[in-house]
Formats: structure tokens, sequence, C-alpha cells
DNA sequence: TTGTAATTTATAATAATTCTAAACTATTTG
DNA sequence: CAAATAGTTTAGAATTATTATAAATTACAA
């Protein structure tokens, strides 16, 4: 549980003023124990519902590229026309659902080391990400 | 170097008529000797530069959906807001150049096996994908 | 040939995201 | 503490990728 003031702190810190809107935001997504995976839509659902608060879409689109840049999220490539971005931002692996279009995540013991033989000169490494996709077992 | 003949072959074997546009967009895609990764407006551009032909945006949104369900082509999932499509269906991986926006393929063996430790009741796993990304070495 | 079913096509519709510029708010400065 | 200013929010327009539509065209079987 982090608490509004430290919110402000951590917002104040990076460079981004504490508004109203964004502390609203930090509230949803880093006051989960657990990690949390949304889309944009996702999120302006949350605070319109659960918080009952109005926000605009451009306001929501803002801080959450705001976020990213400062590393506090970060966005998982899966096949889809919408942007997923998680409040894990550790290096991990996920499952993804694809009839539930949910994401699961996955540790590092699930996966096991990936040990990548191949390299690029003046190129370095800077994530290995696996994507499992799961479908309905018919059978 | 596959023939006309043998694209129209393929296509009809498939339960797919062999237009003039899908067998156009079979030596696109399909004559190249090495792993072609694009999007659909990459592939639109070299159709109307390259061949010199008109083709409509939606008979190439068809045709690619089209042989992505014939298991003649795959998408892949990067951080991005495009489709990115590869000609190599086979279970592979892939380096993501993040300066250079670009797809390297990675052969199994660069990776080596993967072993997921956990699965989901009711699910099975459709494929496993590892997104390698690579950022300029500076040091 | 000719009928019909598949395909192509231009265009409209939709959906996610970005842009814009005016109103508003947090912070700095005097 | 008030005024200036620089950063933010906002509604709505613009843009971009993609999908839907429905009429014209084409492939192919009878």
């Amino acid at each position: 549980m982090t608490t509004t003031v430290e919110f402000i702190k951590k917002l104040r810190d990076s460079g981004l003023r504490p508004t109203k809107q964004r502390i609203k935001i930090c509230e949803v997504l880093f006051n989960k124990e657990a990690t949390f995976h949304f889309t944009i839509n996702d999120l302006v659902k949350i605070i319109e519902t659960e918080a009952n608060e109005k926000i605009s879409l451009a306001t929501v689109y803002n801080t959450i590229h705001a976020f990213e840049k400062k590393g506090y999220l970060k966005e998982i490539p899966i096949d889809s026309n919408q942007s997923y971005f998680d409040t894990n931002v550790t290096d991990h692996h996920h499952f993804y659902d694809i009839s539930e279009k949910k994401l699961i995540d996955l540790d590092q013991v699930d996966v096991g080391p990936i040990n990548i033989q191949k390299s690029i000169p003046g190129k370095k490494i800077k994530s290995v990400e696996v994507l499992v996709k799961l479908d309905t077992d018919n059978q």
C-alpha cells in the first residue's frame, strides 16, 4: 500500500507534476499487490466506474506514455491491434490466452534460463521475452 | 525459384482460386530465398512500384489473411501498431533491433529448447516465441 | 457457352491512437 | 501572496490501420 503522499513524491522526483489525474492513475495501477496488465481502455473504464471520476482519454494516453518513458510501465507485444501495458517492469515472460485475450505472468522459473547463442556485432541484448500463446484445449 | 504454375497449383490445392492478384502476391513473397518480414503497407508498395501493378488494399488484406489461415505466413508480435508478417512459418524466434526497427530471424538452435513448466487447465500451448530486443552497444 | 459462386474493388465504417489549441492548474518569481 | 509562466488537461478533430459492404468482375464447373 502506497500513500498519496508517496505517489506525489514519486511523480515530483521524476519531473512530473502531481496532478489529480496522475495521482488517480498511480493509485489504480501501483496499489495492486500483483502485476497488473491492462489496455488504455481497461484503465479508462476502471477510473470511470471504480473511482467514479471522469478523465479524458487523451490524459490517460499522455500519462501512460509518460510513465512508460520513466520506466514505471512497459508495453507487452501481442498480436493485437491494442497496446497492452504491464506494471511489472522486470524481465519476465507471459502466457497469452487467445480466446479470453488475457495475459498471465510467467516466472523465470516456469520458463527456465534462455541462452541466446547468436550475437550481432555492435549490438547488445536488452531483453529476452517469451510469449506463450494458449488456446482452448478441445479434445 | 518457384514458377507461376507451381503457385497456381499451391493455391488451387489449398482451396484458393489462383487469381492474378494472389499469384502476384505469391511471387513477391515466396520467390525470395531468405525469410521476408513485411507489413501490409510494405507489400502494397512493392507490388505497386516493383511490379508496377495496381492492387486494392482490401485484396492485400484478404489475401494475407487467407495465406495466414492456410499457414503460409505468420504474424509476429512486436511493440508496434502495425502487424508484421513473416514468410518463415517454422517455429523460430526473433531479434528485434530497436534503433533500426528491423527484425532478424533466430534459429531454434540459436535459442535452444524451451520447456514451459507451467500449465493452465483446459488450455494448450499453441506457440512459444522468443523476442530478443537489441540495443546499440555503447562502451 | 452460361450460370453461379468466389473474388476483387472502391469506398464507407470502425477502432486505436495522436494532434491541436484553448482552458486550466501547479509552481515559480517578484 | 499575487501575477507570470510553464506544464497539463481536455474535447474534439485528424490520422492510421484494419474491417465491412455491396456492386462489378472473374474463375470454373456444368
